[in-house]
RNA sequence: CGGGGAGUAGCGCAGCUGGUAGCGCACAUGGUUUGGGACCAUGGGGUCACGGGUUCAAAUCCCGUCUCCCCGACCA
């Protein structure tokens, strides 16, 4: 047969294994969708849930998923969006493994940094191996080896390649997942001023990326965590599916990751505390905050919070007011841990919640938000006691003052000094100015114009797939289902004859099918199945533009063209539909 | 890792005071329908998560294990 011909296709539909397709148009008879009429059991993310729904992934193991056509298809098409915009930077795609050998990550520290998070395992010989989280060390091993000059740089390669983590906790879907693609790319230069100039690059192609998949963007400043090294910024959508929050000021435009976010310190308002002598009070409750506050009827923001950390082998304290959170990323300081139990049994002689610098010679830190308090009630050291009428400059020692708090809610900001407010947010992309946190480690050095050796000067750069897919979906849905954005759309239109018994109808569908599917990607609902099925599946994978077909509109010669969000609905001449529905096409793109 | 919930047909669920495994949807066949998840008839489909125990008898009671989902996780 002409399995293997030039031939396009064998018009003959029985005989579908046998046509070759060049177009990605489809008969929805012959395509597998799977969607659900219900809502999946145990679900509760929006996006979660229309992705199982609109048939685009299909769970196998916690946080991994195969990815059905249609939900491919987006994929892919996001994938493009991304692979032009990175080739318009000069960006050179590439493709690196995904099995690396333990050595490699020991030399950077990440065998232990990332823990249990990496999948480790032995091969036959009993080398260790793992399933790379993330790919600078094998990055800059080929940059190690083969970038000896400065004639060499920079180079920006990039690759969309599959991602293994073993997250503690996998989430909404496809949000937060154990194997997931990532576009990483990294870039190498011979200064900071050439770093800069490819983050810029990044910064610019990241937003027309995000733009183009319909995402609204806010560009945060960021922690760099394991990544190490300096500037970094996080691309996040606000979403009531994220897992993490921001800090925004509403009036001034200031946002912020929120574990590096500053704000303005107000003295707490207490205008009877005098001098009152330090007195070690009962406090039979659960050390908590918000448990002390309550029995002694004082506001969390005059607890002070004490929390034992250990720099190696040394003891430090932490202080912060009780209505803020220490953020380990401001206090700064690298192999930072927190005390465990017996540690902090055997130094202060009490349990967690009953502790305080007070008494003991250990090294204090104090957020600024407690400079100059008086009357505050912190551990005494002893359980099931308390300090109350502490005063932070009489009666105890800090040896350094130091902004480590989280701001909350209602915080002043910094800039303004209008209240800020925490939004929920996605983190879409992610990008690093590295320095030399890999190059040095791993020994990647060229020779300058001098002849001088020098490290190469890094840059690492992700975006999440499945996660631009699902905060597509966060942020474009009705009750009906998904409203895809035109350019990630799987198919742009879909056609649908509401009767496919009426020979009439049937004919207009397929005539128009014929003229469209070589101009755009469409989907033709030939399935013998009732109006309301075709009109609720359409709505739920959400495809962009309809074509309708009904014995109202074909009695006049007329079809229906309605856009899914609503907006448009409208009946053309059968014969105009092709161009029509193109017109509209082009308008959006 | 801590807390909560759940595993019975492809999906959603009932059955749980022990006594032959059920409903709706989906699926197959025939017919009637056809502008918003149709109707009638007939039919196929199960290791009741797994392992042990109690019992004449276990989806059901007891013990253990596994898996999935949700919340929390250096915040004292």
């Amino acid at each position: 047969m002409c399995l293997f011909s030039a031939d396009k296709r064998v018009s003959d539909s029985n005989n579908k294994y046998l046509e070759v397709r060049a177009d990605m148009s489809i008969r929805w008879s012959e395509s597998f969708i799977p969607t659900l009429k219900e809502q999946p059991k145990g679900v509760d993310n929006i996006s979660h849930s229309l992705s199982l729904r609109a048939g685009l992934v299909k769970p196998l193991i916690s946080g991994v998923y195969s990815y059905l056509p249609l939900g491919w298809k987006v994929l892919l098409n996001i994938i493009t969006i991304i692979r032009e915009e990175m080739n318009s930077i000069g960006a050179q795609e590439v493709a690196l493994p995904s099995l690396s050998p333990r050595d490699l990550w020991e030399r950077t520290g990440r065998w232990a940094g990332w823990g249990d998070e990496i999948f480790k395992f032995n091969d036959r010989k009993d080398r260790e191996l793992c399933l790379a989280p993330t790919h600078e060390e094998i990055i800059t091993d080929i940059a190690s080896k083969e970038l000896h000059s400065y004639k060499d740089l920079p180079q920006i390669w990039y690759q969309i390649k599959t991602k293994y983590r073993d997250e503690p906790r996998p989430r909404g879907g496809v949000l937060r997942v154990r194997e997931f693609m990532m576009k990483d790319s990294y870039s190498m230069d011979v200064d900071e001023e050439g770093v800069k100039r490819s983050y810029a690059l990044h910064r610019d192609a990241y937003i027309r990326i995000f733009t183009r998949c319909g995402l609204d963007c806010k560009i945060v400043e960021a922690p760099s965590g394991v990544m190490g090294g300096g500037l970094s910024e996080e691309f996040m959508v606000p979403s009531e599916g994220g897992e993490d929050r921001i800090i925004v000021c509403k009036k001034c435009g200031y946002q912020s990751n929120r574990e590096i976010a500053s704000y303005k310190r107000k003295k707490s308002d207490n205008a009877s505390n005098g001098s009152n002598l330090l007195t070690k009070i009962y406090t039979p409750v659960e050390g908590s905050v918000d448990k002390i506050s309550e029995f002694l009827k004082v506001p969390p923001s005059k607890l002070m919070k004490s929390l034992l950390f250990f720099n190696n082998s040394e003891p430090i304290f932490v202080l912060i007011r009780g209505d803020h959170e220490v953020s380990i990323e401001k206090l700064g300081i690298k192999g930072l841990r927190i005390a465990e139990p017996h540690e902090i049994k055997s130094i202060t002689g009490a349990e967690a919640g009953y502790v305080s610098p007070i008494g003991l010679a250990i090294r204090t830190i104090a957020d600024y938000s407690l400079q100059g308090e008086k009357g505050l009630v912190t551990g005494a050291n002893e359980n099931e006691y308390h300090f109350k009428d502490v005063d932070i400059d009489r009666d105890l020692k800090v040896n350094e003052w130091k902004d480590i708090e989280i701001p909350n809610t209602g915080d002043i900001c910094p800039n303004c000094e209008s209240p800020l407010s925490l939004e929920q947010t996605i983190e879409v992309g992610h990008i690093f100015q590295l320095g030399t946190r890999y190059s040095i480690p791993m020994v990647a050095f060229f020779l300058d114009s001098k002849g001088d050796q020098k490290p190469i000067i890094m840059g690492s750069y992700g975006i999440g797939i499945e996660r631009v897919m699902a905060t597509i979906i966060e942020t474009h849905y009705d009750s009906n289902g998904i409203l895809w954005p035109s350019e990630v759309a799987p198919y742009k239109v879909v056609i649908i004859p509401l009767n496919i018994g009426n020979p009439k109808i049937k004919e207009a569908a397929e005539e128009i099918w014929e003229n469209l599917k070589e101009k755009t990607e469409v989907i033709l609902d030939d399935r013998d199945e009732t109006a309301g099925v075709k009109f609720k599946d359409a709505q739920l994978i959400g495809i962009p533009w309809q074509i309708v077909i009904g014995e109202r509109s074909i009695s006049e010669n007329s079809v229906e063209i309605k856009s899914r969000d609503g907006k448009i609905s409208t009946s053309v001449l059968k014969a105009n539909a092709v161009s029509e529905i193109l017109k509209e096409l082009k308008v959006q793109n």
